[in-house]
DNA sequence: CGCTCAAATTAGAGCGCTCTATTTTTAGAC
DNA sequence: GTCTAAAAATAGAGCGCTCTAATTTGAGCG
């Protein structure tokens, strides 16, 4: 018997119609009750509910799809799961997908660029509505062929004529060396990402702000990691005196160039000052305290959910009504990528202070 | 016309009777290149793939799926993406899916219990191959019917009647006793997790791998945070002269626990030893170096798909030819779970060290 | 009691693919 | 050429659901 329940799942899963019989009504009710339609009286409903929980029936999610032609289903590419910005990205994504009634479906490109691309191709032989690539490393012009096929969304990455979410890293960078200026310093080193993503603008923005202030901006290189921070601080210590104050690429980077400076004897924030990006857990934590620049990661996610949802609602009225897409393109041009920038914010915590009195003073 | 590549997917998108035909053979032809037989004549292949790519054709996976009825998909239900232990696990779980030419199917229950619930359910109707759970909060008993209904296999979370793979934490925390005792400590306080999944057997052992040295098991509370780990150790400050060692429930605890101690003027591993528990990506930062617990995580994740593709492989064979289905039953009872005990091991690095010599000594 | 109209139910045609069975083509042997 | 077998290609029946259109049921009413 189909649906009879039995030790790990050997049997043949019901189907409506095992349902449909069992409960003495046709297909199309069992359907309609599946489907939780108002339009069905009590005493079939209460039967069709009975016969579906003794069979252990559970609707056909690809059988549901064909028929329906559609999945309200979104996909979510992840660049790395291990990348907490990212996930942060995911929590608002779904929050945002459950207020729209869709699903989300994940997978994660492991870093990797055919990762991108073999999960994007999935993603839409599985027809989902739309596409959210989070920290994408895929080839653009991939992206933007792909994006012809159905809304797309890149988070964190601009890619042309495709839809996208980022920050503006070149004012996060600014807002960053704002602050430390008006505690007072003057001697400010920017640990940088090197060629890593956001590390270019941030690095503008800090050359940027330090010049509009009348300072000499000194930048050391760094990649991003912990590691990074450390040999950064350790060539500013060869290079003789301690900058006022660094501004590091990301928060691991701080994280390695708080090791280092403390391990060298020098006290954060009283000798010297650190100022972090990104805003990951890890600056939360009790014994760092790291004042840092955060990006609404949440908020990103969010947007793009929206983004996904309008060009959804938009293609879908615009094939229906064949007489009138014409006005309606003109709300929403088809073709027009739109690009939000989101500003970040500062983040102030306990490993930036005002500058020690100094002799120059 | 179908699959006319054209801005923002708002076409219809094709389908294989579109490729058929404007290759000019049967809608048969183009699945059989599609799906990569080789019986195939080289011009015909070439034609249907030239038709194909000028359509942008994706085979639709729901109809595939429904043809098939088979998905080689396993889902993959994960509690808290932000869990990087978890995440740790995916990677295995990614590795071994790869290599039986599986997908897979990620779901994050964002540590709700109904969250699980629906992700899982959602699985079933995806009819994927198998469920994997990593740190599963969901009623056992929830995941126990369910597993009638296809293989399941809960990581880290030890269920009744469920094939399971989980790591023995006893063993682990009397690895780290024996290992501190070995270097001279016998003053060892453990700063415990509470209530919180793997607390208790690492108490455990810890209880019984010190009355096996006869040394006196001391026990401050915790509950697997970083905070927990700072108000332990104040505790114990607070309680007079500071223990030789301190194990800890886990590596955020023993990051609290370092944090104050070196607040505290006390040098690690030189006045107190510390062990962490998980080996987690923190406790390898270079200014941390934590010596910590191992799990294998990533073997932990290429188990769980071995037992799914195991379990799939016996129903298969179980189903299809019912005259000798009892003998090969025989070989794995369908209805007995396979729970599957990992040993872990001690990650070796700078926090924990012969202790001071004593006036005791 | 028959009639109307709304509510409840059902029949049946797809959705886009796979796969078995069948037909057509090709090549080789005589 | 004819016959045969293998290779290549196709026809067509589902897979399990949704949805429109059609049918049945039931209430209410004159």
């Amino acid at each position: 018997m189909p649906g009879d329940p039995q030790p790990n799942g050997s049997r043949r899963p019901a189907t409506m119609q095992d349902v449909a019989e069992r409960a003495g009504v046709s297909r199309a009710l069992v359907s309609l009750v599946m489907r939780g339609t108002s339009k069905v009286s009590a005493e079939r409903r209460e039967a069709v509910l009975r016969a579906s929980a003794e069979l252990s029936y559970r609707p056909n999610a690809a059988a549901r799809t064909l028929a329906r032609a559609r999945t309200d289903v979104i996909g979510v590419m992840i660049d790395d799961l291990h990348n907490p910005f990212f996930v942060d990205v995911v929590d608002g994504i779904h929050e945002a997908a459950d207020r729209h009634g869709m699903q989300i479906v994940l997978s994660s490109a492991r870093r990797r660029q055919d990762g991108a691309h073999l999960a994007i191709e999935e993603m839409i032989e599985m027809r989902v509505e739309g596409v959210i690539l989070i920290g994408s490393r895929a080839r653009h012009s991939f992206v933007r062929a792909t994006s012809a096929l159905m809304p797309m969304v890149s988070v964190g990455v601009p890619i042309d004529d495709v839809d996208s979410i980022v920050v503006d890293d070149e004012i996060g960078a600014t807002i960053a060396v704002d602050y430390l200026v008006g505690l007072g310093h003057r001697h400010i080193v920017h640990i940088d990402g090197g060629d890593g993503g956001g590390a270019a603008p941030r690095r503008v923005g800090f050359f940027s702000a330090m010049s509009r202030h009348l300072l000499v901006p000194r930048v050391v290189a760094g990649d991003f990691t912990e590691r990074g921070g450390v040999e950064a601080v350790e060539t500013m210590l060869a290079g003789g005196e301690p900058p006022q104050a660094i501004l590091a690429a990301n928060d691991l980077t701080a994280i390695g160039a708080l090791g280092r400076l403390s391990a060298a004897g020098l006290r954060v924030p009283n000798d010297v000052s650190v100022v972090g990006y990104d805003n990951t857990s890890l600056a939360s934590m009790a014994h760092l305290a790291l004042t840092t620049i955060d990006q609404p990661r949440v908020e990103m996610g969010q947007r793009a959910v929206e983004r996904i949802v309008e060009r959804r609602e938009h293609n879908r009225s615009g094939t229906r009504d064949h007489h009138d897409s014409a006005a309606r393109r003109h709300a929403l041009p088809p073709s027009d990528a739109v690009h939000q920038t989101i500003t970040p914010s500062l983040v102030v915590r306990a490993t930036a202070g005002p500058p020690r009195p100094s002799v120059e003073a």
